[in-house]
RNA sequence: GGCGAGAUGGCUCAACUGGCUAGAGCGUCCGGUUCAUACCCGGGAGGUUGCGAGUUCAAGUCUCGCUCUCGCUACCA
């Protein structure tokens, strides 16, 4: 049987992922469930990723060992595949014993060939990010990913030889266009990394401990995206002393990597050069999904919008969530994600087109025919169509599913379901139940009916297979075997169905649900100020930021701050984010630039008296020099705002 | 600033290598129907496909310029 490896990108176990996150893996649950349909031997892995310093500081917070954290967010991570009911094969955690052994001999092996060499790093140190940052990379001396403050840090570290294989991948990416998907993302890679050149990467740590140790050298872990890419051979038994187990040789190279479209450098170009250095074949096919966003803005706590799968399974069930996800993603922009949406098309799709098409339909057989269902063969024209529909769909899925167009996919089954809707009217039942001689037509309808549906639920069971399976045990029939999906008349004659039909989604009232969700948000914002100690009498919002080690009054004293009258500022040409100010201090004016221009405009600077650190070191920015720093005071959002005397007082003051 | 993507009726999105009066769904309006979860079916209105040129028998689709949005990236004293 022809296999098909596929894997999502294994969750980093830092907090608990939102719905945008959850997308991901009903995508892939989608995909998986439909390719063992169509008869593939499918292997589905997916899993947590649980090292690193972020981990091993919320663990420190909670004060607990590292490990009872991981385990904890593990299984919460756990908990939501399963309601979502995600059919994977495999649930791999990085701290799993087997990978653990596995990346270290990964490691060893690569530093024995020569791929990894031993150095030192120097920088700047961002801890959420776990990178480092040279001087003239930083912020405003803030890290440039996240904005939050960095250390400086010094570490001997070794070093991956990216260079070696830049060329080989470039190669490679040229000759197999499906290899990164969708090519937006290709383009992106290629312009801004490969064709640029590639840096040797740092793939170890000395700065914390929780981490998978180098075997040979225990001051050191292993790099976390070393650690986790590798999962994805690891999982199925590679062993990098040449035993791989046979299903590794069986299911490697994988078929698909799903990813979010963040990561996509990390798996198209690291991962790779790592499998180049190692001597495996490539993954056939990387694909970066887009996200799904709160009504066009991020999700976040502090805002209460975020919206977590297990509300959305609470109000709506699972099969309509996963509809959900699946309808509303297109292919390579981001989606939209809003509670009118999610009721709208519960309402509309689910509940009137597709719940209510199985409801009338058995409804009529109990009514007219005690419920049972027998074809008599009195055929008419209108019938063809309804055929033709019917018949034509699995391939139809069958093509959107191959290019991944899931939203596509799913649309064509509730196609079908529509055709049925027509064929109702088309046929009038109701009308033929009048006539005793046109009974055995009316049979013929809803055998027809009864048949179609059958098709559609069969092929709506990748994408929604609680649903799938209840409208076949209320017709009294089974799932049929893929091949026999595009064949009409399989439906047994003389099968009674169900009584009394189940309701399969229930009308959902907008201002009910908007009242649960309501409570829902309150509860969100509730926690999020429990959790970062904001009390409630307190209206202000507070910001905390790492603290910076203990300095002596010599060190303060070196830095000499002076109050500087703006007299003059313009745009600096070629730039986002920087404006030139003529400074005077004292009876000099100096030329400070500075990284406000999204928060002041040149004209409202120009008058200000601003506090200004004067004898910092002159540097070039954008081509223009600097002799000073503006002082700002930062939000958690990233505001600025000028620091200015509260009294008024010359230019040149002295700050101390 | 560099590179890339996008801009289509009120909303969410389609339209393969340029080819018939630019399509769906939702919403809206009108009509039909009653088996069903106030549901279903049909029909109408609604787009000078961001703006301006050009190539062509033919352009949403190709070329150039402009505006705006987004992504990656650089700069960020």
């Amino acid at each position: 049987m022809d296999k098909y490896y596929l894997t999502t990108a294994i969750a980093y176990t830092s907090g608990t992922p939102h719905i945008g996150n959850s997308y991901e893996i009903v995508m892939a649950d989608a995909v998986a469930r439909f390719k063992r349909q169509q008869g593939r031997a499918v292997f589905f892995q997916t899993g947590t990723d649980e090292h690193g310093q972020k981990i091993e500081e919320k663990a420190a917070a909670a004060g607990i060992s590292p490990k009872e954290f991981v385990d904890g967010v593990a299984k919460t991570i756990q908990d939501i595949c399963d309601s979502l009911n995600i059919s994977y094969d495999k649930f791999i955690r990085t701290t799993d014993d087997y990978h653990e052994k596995q990346v270290q001999k990964i490691f060893k092996k690569l530093y024995e060939q020569g791929d990894i060499y031993k150095g030192a790093y120097e920088g700047m140190y961002c801890t959420p990010c776990e990178s480092f940052w040279t001087e003239s990379q930083l912020a405003e001396g803030k890290c440039p990913d996240c904005g939050r403050e960095v250390q400086p840090a010094k570490e001997e570290a070794y070093f991956f030889k990216m260079n070696k294989y830049a060329d080989r991948l470039i190669e490679h990416i040229n000759t197999h266009p499906e290899f990164i998907q969708p090519v937006s993302r290709k383009n992106e890679m290629m312009n801004n990394f490969l064709l640029p050149g590639l840096q040797d990467l740092c793939v170890s740590r000395t700065s914390f401990k929780w981490g998978i140790p180098v075997d040979f050298d225990n001051n050191h872990v292993v790099y976390v995206w070393l650690d986790a890419l590798t999962n994805y051979i690891t999982g199925v038994g590679y062993d990098a002393d040449g035993n791989s187990s046979e299903q590794y040789k069986k299911l490697w190279p994988a078929d698909l990597h799903l990813i979010g479209k963040d990561i996509v450098r990390f798996h198209t170009i690291y991962w790779p050069i790592f499998l180049m250095a190692l001597g495996e074949p490539l993954p056939k096919q990387v694909f970066g999904h887009p996200w799904l966003l709160q009504g066009g803005e991020k999700m976040s706590k502090s805002r209460g919008n975020v919206i977590y799968a297990e509300d959305l399974i609470g109000l709506f069930g699972v099969d309509a969530v996963r509809y959900f996800v699946l309808h509303e993603m297109p292919y390579d922009n981001d989606g939209t994600i809003t509670w009118d949406l999610v009721i709208e098309r519960f309402n509309s799709d689910l509940a009137n087109i597709l719940g209510n098409l199985v409801n009338r339909t058995i409804s009529m057989s109990n009514k007219y025919f005690g419920g049972i269902v027998e074809s008599t063969g009195v055929i008419e024209e209108v019938d063809a169509d309804l055929k033709a529909v019917v018949t034509g769909a699995r391939d139809k899925v069958a093509e959107k599913m191959e290019a991944l167009k899931m939203a596509d996919a799913v649309g064509e089954v509730l196609a079908l379901f529509r055709r049925c809707n027509k064929y109702i009217d088309e046929t009038e039942p109701w009308v033929l139940a009048k006539d005793e001689a046109t009974l055995p037509r009316l049979k013929e309808v809803m055998y027809n009916l009864t048949e179609s549906i059958c098709i559609g639920a069969n092929l709506l069971s990748s994408f929604m297979p609680e649903t799938s399976e209840k409208i076949l045990a209320q017709l009294n029939s089974e799932a049929r075997a893929f091949e026999s999906l595009a064949q009409f008349g399989l439906y047994e004659n003389g099968t009674r169905v169900t009584e009394k039909p189940e309701i399969l989604f229930a009308r959902k009232d907008t201002a009910e649900i908007m009242e649960k969700v309501e409570a829902i948000q309150a509860a969100q914002r509730a926690e999020y100020e429990r959790e970062n100690g904001i009390v409630e009498a307190e209206e202000e919002a507070v910001v905390d930021i790492p603290v910076k080690p203990e300095i002596s009054y010599e060190d303060f004293d070196k830095l000499q701050f002076r109050v500087g009258k703006i007299i003059k500022c313009e745009e600096v040409p070629k730039s986002k984010k920087l404006l030139c100010s003529q400074v005077k201090i004292g009876s000099e004016v100096r030329q400070i630039v500075s990284g406000i221009k999204q928060h002041y405009s040149a004209e409202e600077m120009v008058g200000k008296k601003v506090m200004v650190l004067t004898n910092l070191k002159p540097a070039t920015l954008a081509g223009v020099l600097s002799e000073g720093m503006l002082l700002c005071a930062e939000d958690a959002e990233g505001n600025l705002a000028l620091l200015t005397p509260e009294k008024e007082m010359p230019a040149g003051a002295e700050i101390c």
